[in-house]
DNA sequence: TCCATATTTCGACAATAATCGAAATATTAA
DNA sequence: TTAATATTTCGATTATTGTCGAAATATGGA
């Protein structure tokens, strides 16, 4: 992922609404859910959903899908995997291996970080 | 963390010269480096990155320290992990123990995620 | 003390983002 | 086909963000 990919999708959960959607979504897993489902449980008007909604899938980080008279929204697991990666392929002097909590079993993470636990 | 914090740090990565400083400071460690450094490293103008900078502060995403007439910035590596912990805390419905990259070796993520290695 | 260097604050500007009512579009059911 | 429901687009408004030159502040060295 290039910087730019990672610099939208960040901006897509970095808004209170869109992050909500978003982690609903997750919680509802590949199944997703319809976006008047959505609105009801957030508790968002319609425009302002499908708004949002958009800058999601903009991002990449919702797959929509029509399904009769609804669109199902599903998060978009490798999209956010990609950006976990991103986030932390840089980590530690470079050695993104030792770093937690991608991978809190080993001490590499001792050598560069402040705690094994406290590293990107 | 809460997702009030949540979205803070987000969008103080969401910036794509934000992001790169951010970068810069964990590719640097925990040693950091001055603003003065990390100006000239990514050819931003002094007062553009004294914004930035105080955002990456506002945000917990970086640590400032005065050293003589320079101003260390390292990277708070706590916080990221703070933030991707709680990126994957509701992963797969509920259950973050199966979710890559988080834990990549386990296959519970074939219970809820297309592919093991796709899921957030 | 006085000057040079490092960093931040201030002020102004242009650009972008978030909200929501109303209207438009799409699909199903009667 | 007509009505009802689901979703999106449009338009307008308000608020926030990113940028940078110039000035202010802080620290160290001569």
């Amino acid at each position: 992922m290039e910087i730019k990919d990672a610099v939208t999708t960040l901006a897509a959960m970095a808004q209170e609404t869109r992050l909500a959607v978003f982690r609903t979504l997750v919680v509802a897993g590949p199944d997703g859910l319809s976006a008047g489902r959505i609105a009801d449980a957030l508790g968002v008007a319609p425009a302002t959903l499908s708004f949002h909604l958009k800058e999601l899938d903009r991002a990449g980080l919702v797959i929509p899908r029509q399904d009769g008279r609804y669109v199902i929204y599903a998060a978009n697991f490798a999209r956010m995997g990609a950006l976990l990666a991103f986030l932390t392929e840089n980590c530690c002097r470079g050695d993104s291996a030792g770093c937690a909590p991608a991978n809190a079993d080993t001490d590499a993470a001792v050598d560069c970080c402040p705690a094994p636990d406290s590293c990107c």
